[in-house]
DNA sequence: TGTACATCAGTGAACGCGCGTTCACTGATGTAC
DNA sequence: TGTACATCAGTGAACGCGCGTTCACTGATGTAC
């Protein structure tokens, strides 16, 4: 509950050459405030700093503005949600039904273990002011594609096994993610939620058009 | 882009026993500014004032606090999302699998029309302190019970004609919600996103089992 | 090996701003007698 | 019918706060000679 100035005592002054390595501190100290509040808005400069032991001031070394913080913190967030995936797959063997299935629960996990994170990462209101910043919003939907296509392979396989069917396999995983991220996001807002027991295999055998084993 | 101070003036004086009316115009102020802004953070009590035309003190005769008033803009929401939804199944005749169509088609031109109102309705964000408030999480869940039900009994109906299966209708209609619920956030996020241009019917067609006609 | 100096990482104090909220008030409107 | 008064809708000024950002700075670290 107390704010904690025993950070700026603790934290020691990066040598010559090593002062990029705030900069990493500084993205992870804001993911943390974002995951501690749930809310975009109280990640603010200042709160960054205090959390990671600094002026204010320090940050304008790394950042050029506050926007600058949320959009670095999102682009790291998507890198992590790609590599939780890929572990997920890697864990899961070679069949392609277990394969898809491990994807899918592994972003829902993503989502329910870091809720402020994946809201803020869908939630757009982190864009910059596209015209001010040299990123366009191709850009943005960039950050999400290898996930995606992690979930488009997975669906192939599974339809390369005859286990299911599509008539168009990436506006079928599009169709797949979509129904992942509603029920990720909606999990990522309201803990009690009066769900289906079954939701996620409901969802994910509709949607990847699975046939009965 | 200039403030407007004309509304001060503009603005009459509610008579004695009408004072109730500048409830509904504060309600509506806000979701102006939302749909305006796209930001929640920004619909600040000041923010609100200056829109209505008054005193930011005024405001404390008919909202205890900040929060209060997004609150009611939400409650306001779903019964307007509700509303919209029961005009477009008048609109849509007898056919069941237009009338399921209707509604899911009219609950995403909602969430187009309003983005920033539709984010907040499902951004948990102006939820209260539980603690601190009257409202249960059971009471923000019961918001959108009326228009989730409706999407249930299309979904029935599809069922008793014949043209869709289930194994638990209200499980599916929650499974369909889920999926509507990710392309309307989504696309209440971005305005542009590549998607297939046949997004909605697949995903329809896919999580109501709707067989082929 | 010693020393002057440039560079680098980070600081402390201060600014102006919009915010939520409080307080004592104003002045029009209706009511009691 | 007239007038004193209570009530009601809304105001204006002020408060303390946290914010983003600026500025001139400090002091340790490495480098040139």
């Amino acid at each position: 509950m107390s704010d904690e100035p025993a950070a700026t005592a603790t934290r020691e002054r990066n040598r010559r050459g090593e002062g990029a390595r705030l900069r990493d501190e500084i993205v992870a100290g804001a993911a943390e405030v974002l995951d501690e509040t749930g809310d975009e808005s109280s990640v603010t400069l200042r709160a960054v700093a205090r959390r990671v032991g600094i002026a204010p001031p320090s940050i304008y070394r790394h950042f050029a503005d506050q926007p600058s913080i949320m959009l670095a913190v999102v682009q790291r967030a998507f890198g992590e949600l790609e590599a939780e995936l890929r572990a997920e797959l890697e864990a899961a063997g070679a069949d392609p039904r277990a394969r898809l299935f491990a994807l899918c629960l592994g972003y829902l996990t993503y989502a329910r273990t870091h809720p402020g994170r994946y809201r803020t990462m869908f939630g757009g209101l982190w864009m910059p002011d596209l015209e001010a910043s040299s990123l366009t919003e191709a850009d943005m939907h960039a950050l999400g594609e290898p996930s995606l296509r992690l979930l488009a392979d997975a669906l192939g396989d599974c339809v390369a096994a005859g286990i299911a069917t599509t008539t168009d396999l990436s506006a079928d995983a599009v169709a797949l993610w979509v129904g992942l991220h509603g029920l990720a996001h909606q999990q990522s807002v309201t803990v009690s939620f009066p769900w289906p027991p079954d939701i996620t295999e409901r969802l994910v055998v509709a949607l990847a058009h699975l046939t009965d084993d």
